[in-house]
Order: structure tokens, then sequence, then C-alpha cells
DNA sequence: TTGTAAGCGTTATCAT
DNA sequence: ATGATAACGCTTACAA
């Protein structure tokens, strides 16, 4: 990298141009507001000199950075990737730009990057986490224009964007049950989250359902990675009555638990029917296929980021909760499709 | 969201601290500057107003973001999320931010946001991407701190964080030539570039060394997706002298190609021994293993972010090529722990 | 329709 | 060690 070239300005265009940088200005922001034989002569000099509007000049003119940001707990995994793939694309189609925000679930860094919306470095928040405290998070909502989606939180009036997490644990639980199982364990994601507490309450609703008490025996706590669903399972297996049947509350727990079965000498879905949650990429390609609730990754970026630039565009906005639909993913993890041939 | 209050300025404190708002700035940005007395009575004013400085008048002054771009062809894959946790963490603890510019590896994409970049809303970039072409490359070599990572370019001198992947190509099917394997078929990346070519070459010189010419109905071209990687071991299959070893340049596509062997009725490892490359999270749990040549995407992110930062802060920094050391991980795709076993 | 000119809030130079 | 003040380049009343 050599020196940087010395800068074009808008004074100089407009004196190329023979005209006030108030109407290069104008040509730049709200063209029809200048005369066509005027435009086409700006437009030319700022051709001819290979002009670039200094952009942190009008960032800081206009308190405005057509920039959000995004906290992610894991950009690394695969349904955040692909959340903020959404974000992403929805932004750039109306010129926003998308400031990355990884906490590495760091509840710390969380806090820090708030600091960015403070600053106002960027025009709003989408948040993929939902560890912000409630008294921060009612500061913040008061001033700046944030968004919620995947999370959500009870007692935070505030946009959301998420899937109805109660119907769909009970929606995979009943598909179980519908089966024949009584015996239906479940691996819950962290339950300091809502949607951990949520997907739990659906099992236990389907359960109930069906006349089956809550037996805290058949639940345990992960944290939604491989290696805690593969643990679990171990735990459940060591019991004298093991479950026939397992909701796990993500796909990558779900597949956990069935190495661990596996490695047991248990037939996944024969011995052990399971249906897991999310649908991310590998799902389909893991053996057996996983039985899961797909969410809509991309779609609940692209809503959110919709949603936020309602925010930004209209202060009184009023905080909307948007629900996606969600889809039950039959595969072979949960045994439906070997009855079936077999019948 | 109600109305933004009224931001509290550096002229606010200073007049509470009966100080200039020189002293104030000093204070922020260069404490040592200032006498301990005179820098307390100015922390304590900035407490008491809960001043929070405005970054933009900040950037715009400075002409400096703290603020990087990255390039990246598509966020939701995980060899590009990791690198860029890697990026993010690096540029965190630098107090510097990532601006995130997802592709979809759509060209077009690429080169509108390298006007961010032009536009200096960015202090440099992290390209991920090799599809800039030479000339504009060249051209913002000259003005911007830029860096090169994964992907690497003849003919254009900048700075690049990458692995051998010719060593790693040839390390792979020599793995398989050692085990006896003569019939070695190869899936190729997308052959516009230079990693993808490179596999290839390492692949080439490995089985020249044993004796074998370039065979073209052994070498197909894929795109690194699963499904690429299943049609084109479809395409093997119809040999009539079909292969009985494969490397595929992607963990994906050696999956694919795995899950299209099986779905012939084809043994792996026993009938086909397969070695992939990334070692993406889930090649430990798909079944078999895969034997693939990991790649340190984290690593890799993080050496490219200090790289940049080196550029930026010496504009007459010169282009450095960092190559990374890889890592063969065995499982068993390739049979050799089988083999081993059986001994 | 176009021009004039006053900011936006910080930093940095030059005095003191 | 601190203060006064002129930029930084753009946008937007307001005037013409």
């Amino acid at each position: 990298m050599l020196g940087a070239k010395t800068m074009v300005k808008m004074i100089d265009v407009a004196k190329l141009a023979n005209v006030s940088t108030a109407t290069v200005s104008r040509v730049l922001r709200n063209p029809d507001s200048v005369k066509k034989k005027t435009r086409d002569k700006v437009l030319e000099s700022i051709e001819q000199l290979n002009y670039q509007p200094n952009v942190l000049a009008r960032h800081f003119r206009r308190s405005k950075t057509n920039t959000i940001l995004v906290i992610v707990p894991n950009i690394a995994n695969t349904i955040f990737s692909q959340m903020v793939q959404g974000i992403e694309a929805t932004a750039s189609q109306n010129n926003y730009r998308v400031l990355l925000g990884n906490s590495n679930r760091n509840v710390e860094k969380e806090y820090d990057f708030l600091n960015i919306l403070r600053q106002r470095q960027v025009d709003g928040m989408i948040l993929l986490s939902g560890k912000i405290d409630r008294d921060t998070l009612q500061e913040l909502l008061e001033q700046y224009p944030i968004v919620l989606a995947s999370e959500y939180l009870k007692d935070v009036e505030m946009s959301t964007v998420c899937i109805n997490n109660i119907k769909c644990g009970k929606e995979a639980t009943k598909h179980l049950l519908a089966q024949g199982h009584r015996r239906v364990a479940h691996i819950s994601g962290p339950m300091n989250s809502m949607l951990s507490v949520d997907r739990q309450g659906g099992y236990l609703e389907a359960m109930n359902e069906y006349g089956l008490k809550r037996d805290n025996r058949l639940i345990l706590e992960g944290d939604f990675s491989f290696e805690s669903g593969y643990e679990r399972m171990k735990g459940f297996l060591r019991l004298k009555d093991r479950p026939t049947a397992l909701f796990a509350a993500s796909d990558e727990m779900a597949m956990g638990a069935i190495k661990a079965a596996k490695a047991e000498g248990i037939a996944v879905p024969e011995e052990l029917a399971v249906v897991g949650f999310d649908d991310i990429r590998f799902s389909s390609i893991f053996e057996p296929g996983i039985t899961t609730v797909a969410q809509p990754a991309v779609e609940m970026g692209n809503t959110s980021m919709e949603l936020l630039l309602k925010h930004i565009k209209d202060p009184a906005f009023k905080p909307e909760l948007i629900m996606l639909e969600s889809e039950m993913i039959i595969r072979e993890s949960c045994g439906l499709k070997v009855k079936e041939e077999t019948r």
C-alpha cells in the first residue's frame, strides 16, 4: 500500500461543474430536486474526478450511519450464521450494513457491544441472544431501535421475531407419543433461556395430554451441543427402565444422543426413537436422518431486519411480536418411515 | 422507543470541570498528558453527566473508524464462519469492529462492497474470496490496507494468509496411495480458484510420484458442496473400472461421495477409501468419520486480522505471505484404522 | 431551481 | 499543562 491519494471533495466537483456544493449534495441525495441539465453536468464532473463522497462526514452531519449491529452468541453455529445471512441480505437490499458482534456466549462481551449502540455508531440493533438484563434493555429500548430474534423475554415490551416453541415442543413430543412411546425423555437447552423453557413446556403439555405426569428422571438439561447430547443420553441409558424415545431441543444434541445410544449397541430408531430441533444442514446427512422441527433461520433474519427498519424509520413504531411458522420434517430417526415401510 | 435524549457533549463536560474541550479530549485520548488533579475532575464530570463521546464526529475528524470489512463468500458455511469468528475475536481485542460483507458467491455483490472501502467507511479489508479481478485489486492495494485469507492469487503482490494446498493435496493423496490404492479419483473445487488448482496439483504430484499418469476420467470438478460430491461420485461409479479411493477437496463433497457410494451398496472404507479437506465440525460426527486435512480456520482469521492491523498501523508495511500449518486427521473413511485393527 | 453559509462535535495546532 | 480556535466535508435552512 502506498500513501493514500488526496481525496477529491464535493467542492472540487462543484467548481468543475460551476455550481455550489449544495447542488452537488442535492444531486447525490435528491436528484429530482435539480434541473436535468444541471444534474447531468454535476454527474459528469463526479465521473470525471472519480469523486467518492466522504461517508464519515455524511454520517456525522446526519447522525445516521446506515449500519446496524447484530449481537450473536456464536457465529460459527449454523443456526446463527443462517440468521445473520438473512439479516445481511435484507440489510444490503435496503442499503444498510451489518456490524457483527460475536459474543461467544460471553455476557460481558455482549454488554461491551451495547456501547456501540450508545455511541450511535449504528442506527439500531438485532439481538440474537436473551442474556442482557431487563433494566439495561428497558433503558436502551427507550432510546434506540432494537429487535430481539429467535430468543424472547417475558416482561419486556420489545419487537420480537420468533417461532412458537411451546407448540413446536408439543408437536415434536406428540409425534413420538402417537407412535406408542410412553417413556419419552427430553434433553432441554439451557434453562436460563425462555426458548428452552418453552420447548420443555411443550414437551410437558404433550406428556400431560397422554396422561403422563412429569418424571424428572426423564428430563435433563443440555447446552445445545453435540457433546451435551451425548453425555445426557448416557445418563438416560443408565436408568433401569430406560426411555424408548427422546425429544432433544437441538439437532446437535439429538445427534449426540444417537451416537451415545449406538455406542451402547442400541439401535435408532428401532430401540430409541429421536426427534430433534432446528433442521441444521447436517440433519439430513446424518444417519439416521434426524426428524426435526425446522426453524426458518434465514427468514427469521430477514424478518427481524425488516422489523428493525420500521423502527428506524419511525421512532414511534409500536413493538410487534412476529411468530414465524415452523415445520416438522420427518426423517428416519423417529422410526415412522421404518414402520410405514414394514407395514 | 421514545425520542432520543439530547446528547451531552464535550463542551458540557468541559464547562462542568472548568476546563477546555481540548483538555477533555486529552483525558479521553491521552490521559497521561493531563495533570492527575485535572484528569480526575474531568473524569468525574464525564461520570456525572453520563457523557458518551460522539463516535461519528471522532471518525470524521480523524478519518478513521476502527472498523474493518470482511468479504466472505458464504457466512452460513462453517469454514468461513469460523474464519470470521477468528477475525472478530482478534479485532475485538484490538478495539476494532467487523463489518460483514456476505456475497453469497455473487461477484457483483463483492464489487459493491468494495465501495465501503473506497468511501473510507472502514480502515481496511480482509478478503475471504479470490474473485476480484487483478486490476481492481491492484488499484485498491495502492490505497488501502487489505489482506487476502484462505484464498490467494498469482501475480498480485498482497499480504496473504493461507495453507500450503499443494502440499496438503499431495499428502492426502499419498495417504491413499501408501495403502496400496492405485485408482485414486479426485473431486476438485471450482477450478477458477487457486485453492482448487493447487489441491489438484498436489493430487497430480502424488500420483506422479507413484508413476501414475494423469487420467482425466478420475478427475471431476465440484463446487465444494455435498450435492456436487454426491453427483460426481455417481459419475465415477459408472466407470467400468471404478476407483478404489477418492480425494475430495472438501469434507462436504467427501460426505456426498460417501453417501453416493453407500446408495449403490459400496462399502466405505472397505470398497472405497475417502479423504476429505477442511475438518469441519461435522466430519467427526459423520459415519464413517472423515479422514481429512484440517484447516486452522479460526487461527487463519486471527492471523489475517493481526496482519491487517500491521498494514493499518504502518502504511509502508511490506506485504507478507503467511503459510499456516495444517494437519491430517486420520479417522475411519480412509480405511487405515480398519486395517490396523484387523492386522 | 440554485446559492449562501451556518453548523454538526471532535481533534490538533499553536500559543500561552 | 492547558486554552483558544481552526479545521474536517457534508447537509440543510434560508435567501435569492
